[in-house]
DNA sequence: ATTGAAGCAGACAGATCTGTCTGCTAGGTT
DNA sequence: AACCTAGCAGACAGATCTGTCTGCTTCAAT
């Protein structure tokens, strides 16, 4: 039912009256089982029907909370939005890293392992994009939840940067660039023509451009 | 002001209840000036703004029009987007065509050549990505508004296919894959960062995706 | 001169959406 | 025992959105 597996990594919503847990003393689980169920839910509603076609009231109704209990997490819906993103970004994060850490040591396999990440989350059922380009076509640029994708990719764009460095490319810029073109225009059109062979065509290019830029 | 130049080869509306001039006889202009009044302002508001955010009045105010002329000219609102939908095509179609043809006469030179429509798409003001993935993102699969925009990627790459056949690719489909990967990763992360680069790094990834198919 | 099509202006209905507020219940701490 | 926090239930207000309908004007063709 999720469209990005389960969850490996997700880290919790923007914190403001939470902190991580420090070490013991304080053990009572702070995060209540409202707050998540809300965010479970709108994961699963935002991303399957778009942000702005999903009211604060289904949100209310299907996690099954009362609505002061929905606006004193999350004072505004906004609030919800920016938190959604939160979680797609721990999870396709730790997705990414899991598959260039499955594809071996070198950078320059992790490079192209990357693009197993993107096969998966392709092939899961109600897969429908990339959840920030989404939200990016549903908002304005200079509001939190515009700024928030952008600042996902950025995050993306340089962790690929430090591979592509470690990897010993003569341009480490230009050549993660060039393989988070392909990943992206791979989420995107991944939710528009269900041809199961373009995450294959994406991996075999970022092949052929990891070899080009090492050469 | 336009986001994406100057409708070139805009094409008209789904016509219904209109018939393409045939020769001469009805020669009376029947795009009447309402009609097109409101196609423009659509395409401009729907565009910046995203399709759920504007709402039929404001296309209505903005426009100068009576809602009963609208509302005769286009049923419901979902008609306008995807009467909307058909003036990107065209244009966009329009604008991929002249950038291959603007860049030679060999197939292989057209196809590296078809990413400086991407360029220029990035560099206009108020671009704010490719809108027939911003679209996609705002509605379900099986409506007609997210059919037309699988319609057009789907023509895109069947065209780009044919070129990469003619270009003499061991697999065409691959390398058209590829390419329209490219084009649609820089659409789409283009309208998030602002990376001016991002074009460049897209065409020079053409240039060895279709060096290396071609060799 | 009359008719008809196209357009303008705006009221109206019904649904929906965000956000506020009041009351009530249950569990844990002091 | 008193209290506080978290949560449930749902009414309510105000805005907005889609779509319908009535009435008036203008212009061109018959």
């Amino acid at each position: 039912m999720d469209p990005l597996a389960e969850h490996p990594a997700a880290h919790a919503g923007r914190g403001a009256p939470e902190v991580s847990p420090p070490a013991a003393a304080v053990a009572t689980p702070r995060t209540g089982s409202a707050r998540q169920r809300i965010l479970d839910t709108a994961f699963r509603l935002f991303y399957a029907k778009g942000i702005r076609a999903v009211g604060v009231d289904l949100i209310i109704a299907e996690s099954g909370v009362a609505k002061a209990t929905f606006y004193k997490h999350f004072p505004a819906k906004d609030d919800l939005v920016v938190a959604y993103l939160d979680t797609v970004d721990g999870i396709w994060s730790g997705q990414l890293h899991d598959a260039a850490e499955a594809a071996g040591p070198a950078p320059a396999d992790q490079l192209v392992g990357l693009f197993d990440a993107l096969s998966s989350a392709c092939r899961q059922d109600g897969y429908r994009g990339c959840a920030f380009i989404n939200a990016a076509a549903e908002s304005q640029p200079g509001t939190p939840v515009h700024d928030r994708t952008v600042a996902h990719k950025a995050a993306v764009l340089d962790w690929v940067t430090g591979l592509a460095s470690r990897a010993g490319a003569a341009n480490p810029q230009v050549l993660a660039r060039s393989l988070t073109l392909l990943l992206d225009g791979g989420l995107a059109s991944g939710a528009l023509d269900a041809d199961p062979d373009a995450p294959a065509a994406a991996k075999a290019s970022a092949e052929a451009l990891v070899a080009a830029a090492l050469a």
